[in-house]
DNA sequence: AAAACATATCGAAATATTTCAATGTATTAA
DNA sequence: TTAATACATTGAAATATTTCGATATGTTTT
């Protein structure tokens, strides 16, 4: 059977199933290629907690380091920011997870 | 229906599925956050051709940086080498790349 | 054995990332 | 309206990564 690829071989592999860019891609795996970054997606997909106030307990890091590295997180569209009063709520965006590990698929094919 | 992570609370969701450490997850995503390391990874996977004769004529830099690179995507477990007389022979690891996407898939649901 | 070839390693300069004190901004409480 | 709270931004130091010339190592050719 021929693949959509042996059909139309002009397609790139790499971004036909989604919509991600080989930058968008880059960007995301700098996001996660970071242990406290990574512990704080892990939180946020533990509960969706409150940033600072909640996510300070369990990293040992100064405020504007867990800002910093948040705003690494949602500017690779793997975190979603919401004000709640003064505080912040964030939420995994599944869909961009999703985006990632189609791109990745097409390396483990 | 229960899921295992409500019948056994105690085991972490984003170990028990395969054998891949954080620390080992975070040095994946770190090779992968590179354009030159991308594009090396998808001209190995297009053809398994042989590393800095074939590689450099695709990529704009110098021959230890395609070393370097290499070598990242290597330790990383992404890239298996291989000696052929005095070439190198670089071929993509799916397995690597499955348990990446397994780890990443508690993100996603 | 010497020359040529393919790739790895070293070391240093250029660049990027991480970290936090200080400060800014917006929101709620007093 | 002033205090306090929650978080973002700035700017600078510490640290890590990228890059490449020079050189080393191992393999094939002559």
């Amino acid at each position: 059977m021929l693949s959509s690829f042996q059909l139309w071989p002009f397609i790139d592999k790499f971004a036909f199933f989604n919509t991600m860019t080989a930058k968008e891609f880059e960007r995301i795996s700098k996001a996660l290629g970071d242990p406290h970054r990574l512990k704080i997606l892990q939180e946020i997909k533990k509960n969706k907690c409150m940033a600072c106030a909640c996510i300070r307990e369990m990293i040992d890091l100064a405020q504007p380091s867990v800002s910093h590295h948040l705003k690494q997180l949602i500017d690779a569209g793997l975190v979603i920011p919401e004000k709640e009063g003064r505080e912040m709520r964030y939420s995994i965006d599944d869909k961009v997870f999703t985006d990632y590990i189609n791109y990745l698929s097409a390396f483990s094919q």
